[in-house]
RNA sequence: GCCCCCAUCGUCUAACGGCCAGGACGGCACCCUUUCAAGGUACAAACAGGGGUUCGAUUCCCCUUGGGGGCACCA
């Protein structure tokens, strides 16, 4: 439903201050299904003007968070392009002159206000219940003596807002949003450090940077208009704005760790598969009529950024969940076998040998691949498979519904088991069909009797189907687990 | 306090004035079944409230309520 035809440029640009969260992840996710959708460019650009938040490693993370996601980028701090650089604490030169301009053109003044007087200013402010904000004190100062000044005394420089009108801003999904001129004040535009603050650096390096359409939080709406008035101070043109909605905690409120506001490698790390998250978070805040499982193609083809939701979207992580599991059954057998391979090389004890066998996984695989959602569950279904040595579960296990207090007849149906089936040939299916007449024979339900020799080869009541991990756990150790489990029940008769 | 944004099932959404408001997750019931899953079928579940505009409003406008966000030498 879009208007829009050609090439989108689009950024991330994100604050190296941690790791990208899922909600911050999607908006990146968004852009670049945009840029591919309009054959247009994806970039990254690191947004670095507060020194003191910087935290160290975090770009290298935020790359590999997008590496893992797949959101690939034509322009970057690593790889460059033809606006290099993209950080912003390398381009300092650049806005240093656009600030120049600014003041030159009576747009922007310095301010030398102390923070002390800021602080006190606000304060007094808040005691009289009055909109806080700068009050212009440095406003009138003629720009000679300003000069003057500014060569012993700190300043920063801040963006002359007029007094009278409003300023309109056009935002792709909502229209125009416009603000009285009065209610903004005379923002900061480069702090004394003579670094931007990002209402410089925004204008600047997205005007540098050709960027089409800027796509930030809506808690950028408020302060849209300042960077309006900046983009037209310097005659600059205006880009297409989206401001998307946020995504909330399950219990309303913003997403805090509690709830999900893991880091993209987190997720990585828990078991979810790139292309779930990527489908998943794309369709929180965005719908396609009836279709919720898209492959990245078909997103890349009809995702729109003018369909975006504008309220703020909660974050399900049972849907996620449940389309992880989706990913993992659609999975290409081999690549299935891949992942869970390299999951239990770093989930399985250290006795086990390495490399894993990969003729045995792919044996595996098939038994478990409906039953887990998260690659992190796997473990849980085959952990048996590699122990040497399963001890026999507490016969209070063994004994239950049919079995409650009845241990020698336990200890008679696996006995009856044992020896239908030791010396036969040892398939799942032969495996079924003897130990189905085992049942018949000695007149048990086959649920029951299988429940006692699940319990006794596997030493779990929940595992992948029965005669199928018998035939890979092998007729030697099977035997032995079911002969201890009989002896077992025996002594507790 | 001032300013901005938003509002369809519990959750994510479809609908772009006009069929019984559709789908997905979750829930419930049944089927399948060696456990657990997966799969199949059925059911319950929403237009926040009040005014307008219109032949007709979920859809357009206003108000109320509710939710979110902003008002730094942070982004």
């Amino acid at each position: 439903m879009s208007t829009f035809v050609g090439p989108a440029r689009v950024r991330y640009a994100p604050s190296p201050t941690g790791e990208p969260h899922i909600g911050n992840i999607r908006t990146a996710i968004w852009s670049w299904l945009f840029a591919r959708h309009t054959g247009g460019q994806f970039l990254v650009r690191i947004e670095d003007t507060d020194q003191s938040r910087e935290v160290e490693g975090s770009v290298g993370r935020i790359l590999e968070s997008l590496r893992w996601l797949g959101l690939t980028w034509d322009e970057g701090p690593d790889i460059g392009g033809p606006y290099a650089p993209y950080v912003q604490s390398k381009r300092l030169d650049d806005y240093h002159a656009a600030a120049r301009r600014l003041l030159d053109s009576d747009n922007a003044y310095r301010c030398f206000c102390t923070p002390e007087r800021l602080d006190a200013l606000r304060k007094e402010q808040q005691a009289e219940r009055r909109s806080p904000g700068y009050d212009g004190l440095c406003r009138s100062i003629p720009a000679a003596e300003a000069t003057a000044r500014a060569a012993s005394e700190k300043f920063v420089v801040r963006f002359k807002v007029p007094h009278e009108g409003s300023t309109t801003v056009e935002d792709l999904l909502r229209g125009p949003i416009t603000v009285e001129n009065r209610t903004l004040d005379d923002f900061v535009i480069l702090k004394s450090d003579g670094f931007p603050t990002y209402h410089l650096a925004h204008p600047v390096d997205d005007t540098a940077m050709h960027i089409t359409h800027v796509t930030r939080g809506d808690e950028w709406l408020p302060s849209a208009p300042r960077h309006a008035l900046i983009f037209d101070a310097l005659g600059y043109p205006r880009p297409i704005y989206v401001h998307n909605a946020i995504i909330l905690a399950p219990g309303g409120g913003k997403l805090s760790k509690r709830h999900g506001a893991k880091s993209v490698l987190e997720f990585a790390d828990d078991g979810y598969l790139p292309d779930a998250i990527v489908n998943f978070l794309c369709i929180t805040g965005w719908g396609h009529g009836d279709d919720t499982v898209l492959s990245r193609e078909e997103l890349i083809n009809v995702f729109d950024m003018a369909d975006l939701s504008l309220a703020p979207a909660t974050f399900d992580i049972e849907k996620l969940n449940w389309m992880n599991g989706v990913y993992l059954r659609n999975m290409q057998p081999e690549d299935l076998v891949e992942q869970i391979a390299a999951r239990l090389d770093r989930d399985l004890p250290p006795e086990v040998p390495r490399p894993l066998d990969r003729a045995n996984l792919a044996a595996i695989a098939p038994l478990i691949r409906e039953r887990i959602q998260l690659l992190s569950e796997v473990l849980g279904f085959v952990d048996f498979f590699y122990a040497t040595d399963i001890p026999t579960p507490p016969v209070e296990q063994f004994l239950v519904k049919r079995w409650r207090e009845k241990a020698p007849e336990a200890a008679a149906a696996l006995a009856a088991a044992v020896e239908a089936i030791a010396g036969a040939a040892w398939s799942a299916n032969g495996l079924e069909e003897t130990l189905r007449a085992a049942a018949a024979a000695a007149g048990v339900p086959v649920g029951d009797l299988f429940s006692l020799i699940r319990l006794a080869v596997t030493g779990k009541a929940v595992t992948p189907p029965l005669f199928e991990s018998m035939e890979i756990v092998g007729a030697e150790a099977c035997l032995a687990r079911l002969r201890a489990a009989e002896a077992a029940l025996r002594a507790a008769s």
